[in-house]
DNA sequence: GCTTTTTTTATTGTCCGACTAATGTCCAGG
DNA sequence: CCTGGACATTAGTCGGACAATAAAAAAAGC
């Protein structure tokens, strides 16, 4: 039985003391990370990034809101359309006379893509992460071996043109990560299922964020052009198996690096 | 280059011609799909639908909100706050001066538990439902395997107990589909996967409404109960590739059904 | 004539303050 | 003990004003 949770009285536990709308009319959610845009889009992302991180716990209520929108000084307006970007990715819940209470994890939609941004902004979960390359390690293999039969020969040119410019750069730089996303996207493409197209580029996005904490640290990992260029030759080919097995391969390379990475 | 949108002037192309604040305060979508909530929850509904359906394309431009909110006899708040709901789950974008779009359909967050549901309010397209029992064919028996490796005596029960409702009454009635729901629920929080969890129940959910259809057009299908045994005493027996077997070709049969209620 | 800079302008973004409606709580009455 | 109805609290909706933004148009500079 959920007590009274506004007993505590006015106390907004945001991470940071206030700043939210600073003077250059930018935001920092709690000290390092910045957020420029919309008023409601940083609010929603700061918010998110608290529930994720376990500031607002599940089945706790957010207090109520005249007293958050006036306490983080914003207008009420802005406040709602923040808390309404919450509600449809499933991590809150509103209700009049009750409140807007933060809802359990399980009804979160943790695959979609701002969700896993944020969840990448603290550090996250070993957990989380494991979880994350085990459904890699179901899916992507399989999309891979769909490309293999299904893929367009301008699709294998944008591959190969992705791969160039990665063997060039390396992922230590913008450009190159970019053009491993592209490469990953065209490969998605190829699969001829929007489905998978759409989760698979959600945990891309998520997993791109991983590959900047680790050029960011520089830990020493492996090259991951040679993988990328197995997977892509055996597409090319149009070897299902031997797409599947080349991707399978580059996702357990990958974790061990992340892995390495964060508790090394 | 997108030309001009606004230039066909204030015509508002919802479904329906205007009843969206109808006499008893619930909206009717476009005939026959009521919706009862929240304004803005409804209004968020209605474009999405739209969207999905065609009649709003990719790249063009809605109406500005003033137009919008007034036509539809709203308040801008109300209006404002669905285009955010819409504008989470990646399906439009704002910005000043040029108005609200509709994002390419790459973009749109298709596995969100929500836009599938208005996914299954029209019928879908053969070629996305296709994808969706594609990609089940790549998660669940995975899931199932992992969940005979890893579940719990307790989860074992609840799939039981579930499978006995689902045994006496059938997937015609409410309960009967809601213990379906729950034994997947079951198994899903069996692969201790939380990452997996959350794209199967989003994906659980869309396809239960295929059930549903199915059980309004009473359509002859196979009797659904003993492949959920197999699979569960699969399961209990932690027999991880017999769990994957028997879920692919659960998989397969239901896919099966659901095609020949489509597409007799 | 072309590029760069400034101005205009349409649209979303933000704000305020009031009123409405839903819903949990509490209390009186059965 | 249960039931129903009044009450209080909160989100929901409204409308109207002004600010900020970014695209487009105009002006300035080369």
């Amino acid at each position: 039985m959920p007590q009274d949770e506004r007993s505590t009285g006015s106390r907004l536990k945001i991470s940071s003391p206030r700043p939210l709308r600073g003077e250059a009319h930018n935001l920092a959610t709690h000290g390092h990370t910045m957020y420029q845009g919309r008023l409601h889009g940083a609010l929603a992302h700061r918010l998110g990034v608290d529930i994720l991180r376990g500031t607002f716990k599940s089945g706790e209520i957010l207090p109520n809101e005249i007293e958050s929108s006036s306490k983080l000084d914003i207008s009420r307006s802005a406040y709602r359309e923040a808390i309404r970007i919450l509600a449809a990715k499933g991590m809150v819940e509103s209700r009049p006379k009750t409140g807007t209470r933060v809802t359990e994890r399980e009804r979160w939609n943790l695959l979609d893509p701002e969700v896993l941004g944020w969840m990448f902004e603290t550090e996250p979960s070993q957990d989380f992460i494991k979880a994350l390359f085990e459904l890699r390690l179901i899916t992507e293999p399989a999309a891979a071996e769909l490309a293999a039969i299904r893929r367009t020969d301008e699709q294998v040119e944008t591959m190969r043109a992705a791969l160039e410019i990665m063997k060039r750069d390396t992922l230590q730089t913008e450009t190159g990560r970019r053009a491993d996303l592209e490469f990953h996207h065209a490969l998605i493409q190829a699969t001829g299922n929007e489905a998978l197209a759409s989760l698979s580029s959600s945990i891309e996005a998520a997993v791109s964020w991983t590959t900047r904490y680790k050029a960011r640290r520089n830990a020493l990992t492996r090259d991951p052009v040679p993988d990328h260029e197995r997977v892509f030759e055996a597409i090319e080919r149009r070897d299902a198996g031997g797409a599947r097995w080349c991707m399978e391969s580059l996702i357990r390379m990958a974790h061990e690096d992340t892995q390495k990475t964060f508790h090394p």
